[in-house]
DNA sequence: TGATTAGGCAACTTTTTGGTTGCATATTAG
DNA sequence: CTAATATGCAACCAAAAAGTTGCCTAATCA
């Protein structure tokens, strides 16, 4: 009951180094068009667009219309969410690990 | 220089909804064999097995060998680090989001 | 208007990934 | 020792993902 689907759009997004590079530029420059993220990548313009539709499902990206050009903004809510509803629960978890590995090496009955 | 290698494999990890319920079951219970974490999920033993030499590839599952059996237990350490690192980032840019967005809409040179 | 610029769509190829089956190995119980 | 248990290894399969090429459409500039 945790990650019923919506956050497993955002994970499989953040999984490809491609798309977390375009967001660490959307993060260095919001508002870019594809043309201006396509500068540079070893892509081509249609494989950073699809990458870009992706971040785009996943709530990552928005983009706005401008005449001819599309600019593409950074929304960092979903990677928020993620951290504070799944990772903290890790966190909180942490603390324990130690004693929790302790406790199960001695008390293994074989 | 961020995200030069190490990270990518925890991203990768994290990716997969199977492996990320793996990693709730080790939180719910440290320290369980293969057979034990196979249990109810709809899927063969070795497919629960690759799952687990992913995570633990990238460090987030750490093994015990105790005679026939294999102990798995979490290591949340990989995921803090993200968050710390990774997330982090985005986090700080958050509140900068709106006023980029508005000074990038109006101060485009058309 | 014609040429250029920015981007979209769709088919296709290649790689990666998730999963399976079958067999092998090692430890423990009787 | 023999049988059962717990896991490992390797080949194979299918589906999804990443990336490409080719063509099309819509704005803008000269």
């Amino acid at each position: 009951m945790q990650d019923e689907g919506a956050d497993d759009d955002v994970f499989r997004a953040l999984a490809d180094p491609a798309r977390r590079q375009l967001l660490d530029r959307l993060h260095a420059q919001d508002g870019q068009t594809l043309g201006a993220l396509c500068a540079g990548l070893a892509m081509t313009r249609q494989a950073v667009s699809k990458h870009l539709a992706i971040l785009e499902a996943a709530n990552l990206v928005a983009t706005l219309r401008d005449g001819r050009r599309k600019l593409h903004f950074l929304n960092p809510m979903p990677i928020q969410s993620i951290a504070d509803r799944w990772i903290g629960k890790y966190r909180r978890g942490a603390v324990r690990a130690l004693a929790d590995l302790k406790r199960n090496l001695e008390g293994e009955g074989r």
